[in-house]
DNA sequence: TAACAACTATTATCATGTTAAGTATAATTT
DNA sequence: AAATTATACTTAACATGATAATAGTTGTTA
């Protein structure tokens, strides 16, 4: 696009923002700047992001039901079946049927997922408080409160 | 866990913040907040959130190689590779041969991709505009600050 | 100029995102 | 109780994310 039609099309008609100053890129380049280091430290561990959130899920909270496990490790249901069944096969987690209702499917951390977060979550927090150095601790924190305004799980 | 065991924890071991405070987790949950409008505004275009950007930096910067419409599409590599392929095949893009440089692609939108955009850009800027007024204009321009700040990306 | 390294792009592989369809169980309605 | 509806989960299909391996081209150096 030449420069006098992108002049021209400023003027007459509405026009997203640069993708310079475009949220939901920004978003994708924050998380990208977040998830560097976390995946670097993944790496030893042999499981990736998103197996690492379901097991903290299972770490702070415990047992629970596959719907509940996808709502807390924020993943899409039919990737918390997926991941359930790759940490189960890795030794990590267990599954069991719900005996009051058959249909629910119960997932717990074993002993080995557990030894995978106790001996990473330091290096974890290390990655944490580096970022809130960066930002400065009034910045991180401004900008949780700022980004759980978009959350749409959020109760407003 | 028990309760014990979870008091235990926070007393002797450095801990991460809950999966509730996590910026990581912020980041995925506000993405998706944002995304929700978009994608449903893309599901009658017929491409996707990815390709939507591809488009858009196209369109905003012109003709270039794919190295180049990765970063401006905040793409990885073979993603670009997939996309700009995908977009030929529905006659969006062209791509051709650099003869100065035959490693080189380039890749440039059509006006059946630019149809796209002029067709689809109101309404996105509505999108956006939404989210301005939900978050007050001034807090959007600090999230978007904040957020530059950990792109790894950027210029610090 | 031949060997080597660097660069651009592509392809491969596995995991996840996203939507839709399907299965089994439970709850509700008639 | 049979039919219907709703729920929890699973599977499928296609696109992308992420890393690694490969191919073709250009640049550099011995």
């Amino acid at each position: 696009m030449t420069l006098k039609a992108r002049i021209m099309n400023t003027m007459v008609k509405p026009t997203l923002p640069s993708t310079e100053r475009s949220l939901p890129i920004a978003l994708i380049r924050a998380r990208e700047g977040i998830m560097n280091p976390i995946r670097e430290m993944l790496l030893k561990t042999g499981i990736t992001e998103q197996q690492w959130r379901v097991l903290r899920a299972l770490a702070e909270y415990g047992r629970m039901d596959t719907k509940t496990l996808a709502q807390r490790s924020s993943l899409l249901f039919p990737s918390t079946t997926r991941i359930s069944t790759t940490l189960r096969q890795k030794g990590f987690v267990t599954q069991t049927r719900d005996d009051q209702d058959r249909r629910r499917q119960f997932v717990e951390i074993t002993i080995e997922g557990q030894k995978i977060i106790d001996e990473h979550t330091p290096h974890a927090v290390q990655i944490v408080s580096d970022f809130k150095i960066k930002l400065g601790e009034e910045n991180y924190e401004t900008l949780l409160d700022l980004l759980a305004m978009l959350d749409p799980g959020a109760i407003d």
